[in-house]
DNA sequence: GCTTTATATTTGTTATAACAAATATAAAGA
DNA sequence: TCTTTATATTTGTTATAACAAATATAAAGC
């Protein structure tokens, strides 16, 4: 008999999809530092049972975008000034060298492309839409590193990333003044034109500096 | 009634247990990789049902220790010579830093600390013992690195090492005749006596130099 | 009104069973 | 002997129920 193979949605396990989901509600700052989650709430809104909810908190609890308390409360982590300033760091180290492995795949296409969102990045900035920056912001930085093809570099600053997406939404009520004296966008946008790695470098860091500033200046 | 508070053995969660064990069974090279596991298998040997070991593996396969496939088998993950490289590269990058921050918190009971644990290191590798030299160097290096009180870095500097582990014990069938032309565990430990920073974070770097050139050597 | 106590509810933990997909094994064919 | 097919087994996935600890709520005492 001759079967068709339809090759029906391979679909993927639940637990999958509601690492997913919650994780996109980290990052966008959906959830709110300190909000407390539970098992039995996030099964229900996912429309699942408890099992595919905990590997997907475990897992993200592993990354550190998820904290499970000394009583074993899930909760959205909080995040200290100091630890803020060591994950900063850590994003100044590992960043422009994904920015330099990414020098050597770039393409006109990409560049192109993170000049759209830089764009559009500007513009959301200008209109304070907070939503919006991010994620152009978000999508600037990773079609770069993306680039690197490194499939180490990548899920770390992925990791790190995550972790602020509590503390943007919240830190950042009005991006519309925001821009500092230098756009270190622009010149990252330059020295990946003139392959020029230590301005590249230079760029990401200083991008980066500024997002550490300016951060823990909302934070008090 | 008076009540004996007794505060009986608080005892943590199975998965908690599963957990520490699995990941000590990988850092000491217990288990080889692209050595498959199976849940049910797990939770027999450990016990335990198959639930907390969902939520160990998880967390494991979260900080890269573990591997799922694209049909979701569970193994230990295979490395490739450019995954070698990018992952020491990120441990010269993150473990200068913790060396760094721990200048400022270190006693003479944590140098001497390490005195004794690179005195073991040298003996276990003298005498060909794998599980030994491992073991003291992982202590030498965490002893210093814990003294940053960052729990941000020693999350991440832990889980970078974790996934060594596999490699180790296989890559290193006799440690005899490793020991480096430059002794970088006593250049450290000079540089910690002085309170030399650019002399530690060299020390530290051209360590996990040594330590790459080694693994990739022994991977062929 | 405030603290303390008792009760009720919610929480994470764990074991189990049923299902479907993937893999391994045995059988059959060439 | 090798490839193909059929069967059996193992595998991850998911929902559910029972238990214990932690938290929230209500009641009582002062």
């Amino acid at each position: 008999m001759t079967e068709i193979i339809e090759d029906v949605e391979n679909k993927p396990p639940l637990h999958e999809a509601i690492y997913k989901k919650l994780r996109l509600l980290l990052e966008t700052g959906a959830l709110a530092p300190g909000q407390a989650l539970s098992l039995r709430n996030l099964a229900h809104s996912f429309e699942g049972s408890v099992t595919p909810v905990r590997d997907a908190v475990w897992r993200l609890a592993a990354e550190g975008a998820l904290y499970i308390g000394p009583t074993r409360r899930i909760s959205v982590p909080t995040l200290s000034r100091n630890q803020v300033r060591e994950l900063m760091r850590v994003r100044a180290l590992l960043e422009p060298e994904a920015a330099i492995l990414a020098l050597d795949n770039i393409t006109p296409e990409i560049i192109s492309q993170m000049r759209a969102y830089d764009a559009e990045l500007n513009k959301a900035a200008m209109e304070g839409n907070v939503g919006e920056y991010m994620a152009n912001n978000h999508a600037f930085h990773f079609a770069l590193y993306s680039a690197s093809n490194s499939d180490v570099l990548l899920p770390l600053i992925e990791s790190i990333w995550v972790r602020f997406g509590p503390y943007m939404r919240h830190a950042y009520p009005d991006v519309a003044g925001m821009e500092g004296v230098e756009d270190h966008h622009a010149q990252a946008l330059e020295a990946l034109e003139k392959r020029d790695a230590i301005a590249l470098k230079r760029a990401i860091k200083s991008d980066i500096g500024d997002g550490e500033q300016f951060l823990l200046h909302e934070m008090e």
